[in-house]
DNA sequence: ACAGGGGGCAGGGGT
DNA sequence: TGCCCCCTGT
């Protein structure tokens, strides 16, 4: 077979990657090297060349996202679906050998996900059984106290709280909560993995059997694997498997969830691979990728690593100061302006910030200037409420003792069983070690309830058996359906919220029919003997969906340095380049976490493919309080002769000038004043609302007619006064 | 059962 | 400043 195809559109490094002989292989894959077409590179060349059986392949992802990118493009390489090639995140692939060995794991074959949402109201429900203060011990902080700990691997008894009395309360929490979670058949994302390591760790039969399933183990991303998953993969491949990592200890940046970035040198020194460096960059301009270089090179304890581009030099890159977070706003929605009015696209451009709560003023000016935009990481499709609730209804159907769904659902829409119902049902619960739903029955048989209480019970009892009943013959979309009209969600949204929200929400619902409709089973999940109901539930929990559609349209996206990793943009903005922002407070006070904020700012940059602002603000509005900040350190860190200050930096007013004036402008040596009809050249005619500032500082808001509410600085804006 | 007000809080986020 | 959670009052 001619398999040049493979290796011809790489360059050497990459080449000798995909092609690599005998034993391990350790990528350091700097930002923009292919890194991803390497191992789709790879995978196919394992199939083709050394026609190893897709089956005995195992990719490892971080998201779902790349994952499914990463099929794609195999698929595409080889020009068929390869079918029994096991590609997905380590989550997804530890729930599916969970479903295989449901029982050998002691779990039942209708164990539930908990996302984690779930998660913490069954955390919150237990703190309050334990009868705890919730002021002293929060669900929150527990929440990360128990990942944290299965993240580690530990299970309560691992755990030494050396007699600290607050310590040994979380610990009784932990195990509380999981004693819960394995009477009603629960399982969280950390024990997806905990689970999976402790079967093959103690089941001589099922470690056998996959580590003679899988002779190859590719995994990206390996700088943000936790201790678990660094566990997970020596395990699985005992000491046969060859390993394939890839990874970037430049882009660590998820340390402060349990990454551990260490792991790269940590497999370098476990499995001695031969480790090949991806250091030419095809994204950026070499200006952009120099400076770069510059900034992460403050960093200690690096692998060692120096992008270089073939690529043209480029524009410098352009550092805004502005007066205010408003202010940066404009000039950043003006830059974009720029660029489509050169031909650019919106979609080719990227606002980024290191909050979320930054987004709002790009938003406001995105909207007045009529320009589309996205904005990541917004609540995403299985996480509201809607469908949460009609999802309760399904989990419920699936597993009768899955008390968070019973407890999400047992009153929505209100049938009149009230919180000292519910209270009542969970104490029954509990002295007979029993689900809620189990509870309830045996309360409903023995005639326990009060009257009304207790035809209520009933009644949802009943609503659940039917379903269920249904079910037997129903496709996934009838049932879905069933459920959305028996439980009459959309009047009960209808009924007390407003009506375009009640709208969306039954949109959503439609949708989600739609989604269990047209839901295609992956045939990976049927190989392992799960049924439709129980995969479409698991997706739903592993993958709780995009935003909202309309990925394609031609918009400017706005997102965290964090969702920006893996992607690039022509045009990026780096915005509010500030102490206290960025590096954030709280990194800047805890030891180490200082290199991880300057790789944040690296991956940043590295998005940029051929035009970087970098912009900050001298005041912003911080929860509710206008504050002065300073320019971020890692401004400093850029070299001079690759940067073009946009407006020189002024120097800082102290004392009176800034502070004396409030609206009506102390010192204002203009002739503006408020209530002044202005004309501007873009924005139209408007009406002064606002002055501050003076001398070059000078500001002035204006509301005007078609353009809204804007601040403008006197001396840029070349206002016309009309009055 | 539910609305409405007060108080505490404010990082990043995929599974 | 705005959001979310909890508590209280009806």
């Amino acid at each position: 077979m001619d398999v040049s195809h493979l290796l011809e559109e790489l360059n050497d490094a990459q080449r000798e990657a995909v092609t690599a002989e005998d034993g391990h292989v350790l990528v350091l894959a700097g930002a923009g090297s292919g890194k991803t077409r390497v191992l789709v590179h790879r995978i196919a060349w394992l199939i083709q060349v050394h026609h190893v059986s897709p089956m005995g392949l195992l990719a490892v992802t971080f998201t779902n996202k790349a994952a499914g990118e990463m099929r794609a493009r195999v698929g595409q390489l080889l020009g068929l679906r390869p079918d029994g090639l096991w590609i997905g995140t380590f989550h997804g692939i530890c729930h599916r050998i969970l479903r295989m060995h449901a029982d050998e794991a002691g779990l039942p074959e209708t164990f539930q996900i908990l996302d984690s949402e779930d998660q913490y109201r069954l955390i919150r429900r237990v703190i309050r059984d334990m009868e705890l203060d919730e002021g002293e011990y929060p669900a929150r902080p527990m929440q990360g106290f128990i990942n944290h700990h299965k993240d580690e691997g530990r299970r309560p008894e691992h755990i030494e709280p050396f007699d600290n009395p607050h310590a040994l309360t979380q610990v009784a929490v932990y195990r509380n909560y999981q004693d819960y979670c394995e009477r009603s058949g629960l399982v969280d994302f950390a024990e997806l993995l905990l689970r999976t390591l402790e079967l093959l760790r103690d089941n001589p039969a099922r470690q056998q059997q996959y580590r003679d399933r899988f002779g190859h183990i590719l995994i990206d991303e390996f700088q943000d694997t936790n201790k678990l998953q660094y566990a997970l993969v020596r395990i699985i491949a005992g000491d046969r498997a060859r390993l394939f990592v890839v990874g970037d200890d430049d882009q660590s940046i998820y340390g402060w969830r349990g990454a551990r970035v260490e792991n790269v040198s940590d497999f370098a020194r476990d499995f001695d691979p031969a480790v090949i460096r991806l250091e030419q960059n095809y994204r950026s301009t070499a200006t952009i990728l120099e400076a770069a270089n510059r900034v992460i090179a403050n960093n200690d304890e690096r692998m060692g690593k120096n992008l270089w581009t073939e690529g043209e030099q480029g524009e410098p890159i352009r550092v805004f100061s502005a007066f205010s977070a408003e202010e940066e706003a404009e000039f950043v929605v003006a830059r974009i302006r720029d660029w489509l009015e050169q031909g650019g696209a919106a979609s080719e451009a990227a606002v980024l910030y290191r909050s979320n709560a930054q987004s709002r003023l790009f938003e406001h000016q995105l909207l007045a200037e009529g320009i589309p935009y996205r904005v990541y990481g917004g609540q995403r499709f299985f996480e509201r409420a809607e469908i949460k609730d009609a999802m309760g209804y399904l989990r419920l159907v699936h597993n009768r003792d899955d008390d968070p769904a019973f407890e999400r659902v047992v009153n929505v829409p209100s049938r009149g069983i009230g919180e000292r119902t519910v209270a009542a049902i969970r104490d029954h619960a509990r002295s007979s070690n029993t689900s809620l739903f189990k509870a309830a029955t045996a309360m409903r048989d023995s005639g326990a309830f009060a009257a009304r209480a207790g035809n209520a019970v009933a009644q949802f009892l009943q609503i659940i058996n039917d379903l269920d009943e249904r079910t037997r013959e129903a496709s996934l979309g009838e049932l879905m359906s069933a459920i959305v009209e028996t439980a009459d969600l959309a009047r009960w949204y209808r009924q007390r919220e407003a009506p375009d929200r009640a709208e969306t929400r039954e949109e959503n619902l439609t949708e989600l029919i739609r989604a269990a409709e047209t839901f295609d089973q992956p045939l990976e999940d049927e190989q392992a003997g799960l049924s439709p109901l129980a995969s479409f539930l698991a997706q739903a929990a592993l993958e709780a969906g995009e935003h909202q559609g309309e990925k394609w349209q031609d918009c400017v996206q706005l997102m965290t340095l964090h969702s920006a990793k893996g992607l690039e943009f022509p045009l990026v903005f780096l915005s509010g380049m500030e102490e206290g922002l960025f590096p954030h407070q709280k990194s800047t006070e805890e030891p180490g976490r200082l290199s991880e904020e300057r790789r944040l700012c690296y991956v940043g940059m590295t998005r940029a493919m051929q035009r970087l602002y970098l912009s900050y603000a001298e005041s912003r509005m911080l929860h509710g309080q206008t504050s002065t900040s300073y320019p971020s350190r890692f401004l400093d860190e850029l070299p001079e002769e690759l940067i073009e200050q946009v407006r020189p930096k002024p120097a800082r007013y102290v004392g009176t000038a800034f502070g004396g004036g409030s609206a009506g402008g102390a010192g204002a040596e203009h002739d503006f004043t408020l209530g002044s009809t202005v004309s501007h050249e873009r924005f139209g005619i408007g009406t002064v609302v606002n002055l501050e500032g003076s001398g070059a500082n000078a500001r002035v808001q204006i509301n005007f007619e078609s353009a809204g509410q804007k601040w403008l600085v006197l001396s840029y804006a070349n206002l016309e006064r009309l009055d």
